[in-house]
DNA sequence: ATCTTAGAACTACAAATGTAGTAATATCAT
DNA sequence: ATGATATTACTACATTTGTAGTTCTAAGAT
């Protein structure tokens, strides 16, 4: 059973690595600091967690005095990117029309995001 | 911390469940043959897997004979809708429009397809 | 030089998930 | 009725994830 990003990170995972994209590099400390804005968690958690995920290759770190500095491995975008793979692929059977059109038909868009989206589908038949 | 859909189905479950989709339903023999026909796995790893799902609240059964004749309590439209508002939420911080764009530069679109995707525009717009 | 302290390392444990063996039970054929 | 067969029930165990306590170590303070 080949494990895949959609479900190789839990919540608790997840939510580490989004504040480290917020915060550009972050220690343990600072990442507790910011997650501990939403929620209760202890320190130690916090560094088992990025622990993991430096073992995982989600996240790097360079030491500074006495303490690691962590970095995400991959950019926010390269991530969703995958993320938005695998959900068409595993949920959607491959077709990212599936996809797209559970999404109209489900979210609410306003204009603007229309008119958006209308232009990205002309840039798309451009470079076609 | 709050578990949903996205991760609270792991791999295993969510083949099984897909395997019930498209029997339609079916005892843990078919859907044990079904996926057998893709992978080596145990018929009572299938058995745990589909007592466990129904326990869950995603399946269940009426007896039929001396089998468990198993069905999906949700549709598969009304599992996928779950699964991109999720991703929606928790991957696009609540932007439809994110994910749309995300969808629309990665994933390759065919002249069909995108007629498609513009048809629907044209339908929100209508209904807004 | 010693004390304090910040931070990492190590250890622990419960729940969820994937996997499957063994025991119990009920049905069917003879 | 009895043995074979099909199917569920029960049990087990490794891995992953979420959570956190305890120990070790090194840097800074006095």
């Amino acid at each position: 059973m080949k494990r895949r990003i959609l479900q190789s990170l839990g919540e608790a995972e997840w939510e580490i690595l989004q504040a480290i994209w917020q915060l550009g590099e972050a220690t343990v400390s600072q990442v507790h600091e910011h997650i501990r804005s939403q929620r209760d968690v202890a320190y130690t958690t916090i560094m088992t967690l990025m622990k993991r995920l430096s073992e995982k290759g989600y996240l790097s770190y360079t030491v500074r005095g006495q303490a690691y500095v962590y970095h995400a491995n991959m950019e926010p975008d390269a991530f969703k990117n995958a993320m938005v793979s695998e959900v068409v692929e595993k949920i959607f059977n491959g077709s990212s029309l599936a996809l797209a059109q559970t999404l109209f038909k489900q979210e609410t868009f306003s204009e603007a995001d229309r008119a958006e989206i209308e232009s990205l589908l002309v840039q798309i038949r451009k470079t076609e």
